[in-house]
DNA sequence: CTGCTAATGTAAGACCTGTTCACATGACAT
DNA sequence: ATGTCATGTGAACAGGTCTTACATTAGCAG
């Protein structure tokens, strides 16, 4: 652990690195609100006192951790998405599955995205890299949406606040490897799936019975 | 506030009730993880140590906040599904509304039942409540399962999986007062209506152009 | 290489919270 | 009236946040 660095001196060398892979170590294992700066510091091998320079309070940091996430996220979705190929219909089911993905893969940067209540205004950065991680979604649902005639298409960021609100809803209720979750009947993937599916079917974009 | 009580002499006569409310209190004005045991206390006007007669830790109080919410939900629900009065897909439309409609009025309940990270393996009457919930909406969506011939009829708990992920989704993205979330070109409750509608056409629920 | 400056880390401390313990109080049954 | 038990208190300790004054050293100017 410990980022992969040690430190050889008085001085840490890449302690804020090292206090961000600290911090998303501890959400992973606690959660956003079982990560401390007090115990971030001893992972990092630094004072208590330390994690300051870098860093305004433990909100900053967590800040900091979310924005990255959106970060990832933003590259992980573009990735699945891959420009609608091989076609949009299977591009957009990939999009989603990446979707869940994410959430269960790095649920650390899940956490302090969504979860982690932070004041958004206080970060216009992280707003920022949010709408970019959005507008994957939108322009997705958009290229989807130039397939019916112009008349029939649904404006394509509802489709993409529907696409988002129920990838969202089912990582967070379904989606994780917390115990404490319900046992489905389905795994997340599928039950995402077949949502979209089914959903994408009443727009006249998906074939008609899945 | 005080939750109506003022306490009387040595003894508080409704602590715990008191304890109750002010965590309400407080998870609303700060989330569940702003929420302490001594603040509680203060609230109620007792020692910080008072609490301790009542709930084992603060994990305790926060899960019978949460329980109480998910009675209260179920309650709200079963109102909402009238038993599927005037029609089944009326009810089922009030029934989601329903769903956003308490995240808005009652985000301290809501925050406990679904952002607290409760492990709910602890506290088995947490996950009975849930389920309780949950199958009011598992059994509307039998019902409406019901209009369909039998050949056609999708597995309810999936379409009940479907309509719980997508509610929870938009009120967790977008249905709360969180001054820090973003805005939509559609309020929540709109944004859910057309949803739901789109996914039960698909399904051959609803009429054919909602 | 020398020496200055700014960045980075430390030590100590004020203050808060959670939680436990021995002890105080009084509601209630007998 | 008396005893008992639920309920509340006060003191104590561990551990957290964050600030302030101070220590160390990296990196640059000369």
């Amino acid at each position: 652990m410990d980022g992969g660095f040690e430190r050889r001196g008085y001085h840490h060398g890449n302690l804020r690195e090292a206090l961000v892979e600290a911090a998303l170590q501890l959400i992973a294992e606690k959660g956003p609100a079982g990560f401390t700066i007090a115990e971030a510091a001893r992972l990092a091998g630094v004072s208590p006192a330390a994690p300051y320079r870098h860093f305004r309070d433990a909100e900053a940091l967590l800040a900091d951790v979310a924005l990255r996430g959106f970060e990832r996220f933003a590259t992980t979705l573009t990735a699945a998405w891959n420009a609608g190929r091989p076609d949009p219909v299977h591009a957009f089911e990939a999009l989603g599955a990446a979707y869940l993905a994410f959430a269960r893969q790095e649920p650390a940067y899940y956490a302090a995205m969504f979860e982690a209540r932070i004041p958004q205004a206080s970060y216009p950065g992280l707003l920022t890299a949010g709408d970019a991680a959005f507008t994957i979604l939108r322009e997705a649902a958009e290229t989807l949406a130039q397939r019916l005639p112009q008349e029939q298409r649904p404006p394509s960021s509802m489709v993409a606040l529907h696409i988002w609100s129920l990838a969202h809803g089912i990582a967070s209720l379904f989606g994780r490897a917390d115990a404490g979750r319900r046992k489905l009947a389905m795994p997340p993937e599928q039950l995402l799936e077949a949502g979209v599916l089914l959903y994408l079917q009443s727009l006249g974009l998906a074939g008609g019975k899945g």
